[in-house]
DNA sequence: ACACTAAATCTAGCACTGATATATTTTCTG
DNA sequence: CAGAAAATATATCAGTGCTAGATTTAGTGT
């Protein structure tokens, strides 16, 4: 059975190419750019293949979506980690999904505009998008008795300043000064989680 | 000269009906079914007059787009003239923009979704979003010294929070919880605008 | 009132999209 | 080595935004 092993082998390596094609051709020109037709071509196969390694377009773009769960998830434990005191670490999670959002618009994109069904808060929730969110959650213990309701505040903020910004409605310059804005209001308004 | 002026009018008229038509489209069944060859069947034209009133698909929804920045400016300057102490005028204000993101998806979806080329602070920016961030800035200026800062990031919290809650990423239950906590923190943790 | 110009509108079509049914090749099995 | 089965490709479908050319309509000059 070794040959039928090497076609699966070959199977799931080709399943990341057209992955790895959708993100790269999406990050170069804009998801307008991503067509069957031309991931077919970059992966030098047919177009009707892509219908058998995913249900469509859609689940090719939400593949992308997920894998970009994970590394936002990672760059915000990453910050976490990093910072010491509460407050630092705060702002450094923050700044982290700040950076990743403008570093990489088009996953960012396909994580939040794309694809409609894919929640925070529940039983499909993919694991790294709960991971990311169970982050900031942590990260905002110190400064509320209600982290989660804060983390979702706190996310949605961050997500307007990162689409605000990129879709041009708010000049880019001036986005540490929101951060910090943003940090501060959460710090000296908090009610304390010992209240 | 009655009867150019007459096909003037009308064509005027037509002028604002694929606008309506458009936003009716887009608000009954989504605007992946707003296409060009079915508005022209709702107005009972042919398809290329589009492209006599309209520079393309775009400037349509684009002209939708300026709609609701017009409507949304009314309900914040509504919900501001309501309101009487500073902190119950910011949460009114609040609470009418996320009412209005709720209440009209599509029409939202249009004005900070779709088209990529409308600012908020630029001299092209489109009046009534110049209007509608001022009413914010207005009712913002009582927290901080610096209202146009304060504003951009109430803005992203915002639309955040109405994009997230839409999107399905946030349970909807807990919306007006979540206004509650972003207007204390907005409000305790200011500078003061004598500072 | 009639021919003529110009504007407005429509028909037909282009290149492209996502998706699928059918044909063809390749691979495994008896 | 023949036949079954899986994998891949060709050809095609309906639908998209958009446009060129034909056609109808309206206004003008005599």
């Amino acid at each position: 059975m070794s040959i039928t092993e090497r076609r699966h082998r070959e199977r799931a390596q080709r399943h990341d190419l057209i992955i790895a094609a959708a993100r790269n051709l999406a990050e170069a020109e804009g998801w307008d750019a991503v067509t069957t037709r031309r991931l077919a071509e970059i992966v030098e196969y047919s177009q009707p293949v892509l219908y058998s390694h995913f249900d469509g377009k859609d689940a090719i773009v939400r593949a992308v979506a997920i894998e970009g769960f994970v590394e936002l998830a990672a760059a915000m434990q990453h910050a976490r980690s990093q910072g010491g005191a509460p407050a630092a670490a705060l702002r450094a999670v923050c700044g982290a999904y700040i950076a990743f959002a403008a570093a990489r618009p088009a996953l960012y994109q396909a994580m939040f505009a794309l694809p409609v069904d894919v929640k925070f808060a529940s039983a499909e929730t993919p694991p790294p998008l709960q991971a990311a969110f169970a982050e900031l959650v942590g990260v905002l213990r110190p400064f509320d008795a209600q982290p989660d309701q804060l983390a979702e505040v706190t996310w949605a903020a961050l997500h307007g300043l990162a689409v605000l910004c990129r879709g041009g409605r708010i000049p880019p310059q001036g986005e540490d000064a929101r951060i910090d804005l943003l940090v501060n209001r959460i710090i000296v308004g908090g009610t304390g989680a010992g209240r």
